[in-house]
DNA sequence: CGTTTGACGGTCC
DNA sequence: CGGACCGCCAAAC
């Protein structure tokens, strides 16, 4: 039983470390299957596969919280990285360079 | 079964 | 520095 796309994107999210945030196309480089947006259309299924995905640790290459959006509220995404300390300044990642997870490098 | 859409990314101008 | 454009590939229409 081979795992789909989207439950694959599930698994890489779920090991992004607390506190850190990863990429849409760090996941996607890593998975090699296809490309950030199917990152983005993967974690937005999330939301009905009943797994706890931490779908808001990944943002965009800029670092900025570009899925809000498509959270029940506008700002929970924000405020659930400042929960893990991760701060957040004009919808973007504070020290995104640094807290930047990269599945290729670091897993 | 062709067309459009998308939580993106990189390049080009 | 910002905006336009193309490529990625699965799903919805």
């Amino acid at each position: 039983m081979e795992k789909s796309y989207v439950e694959q994107v599930y698994e890489v999210t779920r090991l992004i470390p607390y506190g850190r945030v990863s990429s849409y196309g760090a996941i996607a480089n890593y998975l090699s299957l296809g490309s950030a947006r199917m990152v983005g259309w993967a974690l937005n299924k999330s939301f009905s596969s009943g797994k706890a995905v931490p779908a808001h640790r990944v943002v965009n290459r800029k670092g900025e919280l570009s899925g809000s959006g498509h959270f029940p509220t506008p700002t929970m995404m924000q405020e659930l990285l400042e929960q893990e300390g991760v701060a957040i300044e004009h919808h973007r990642v504070v020290n995104f360079k640094e807290l930047h997870w990269n599945p290729s490098e670091e897993l």
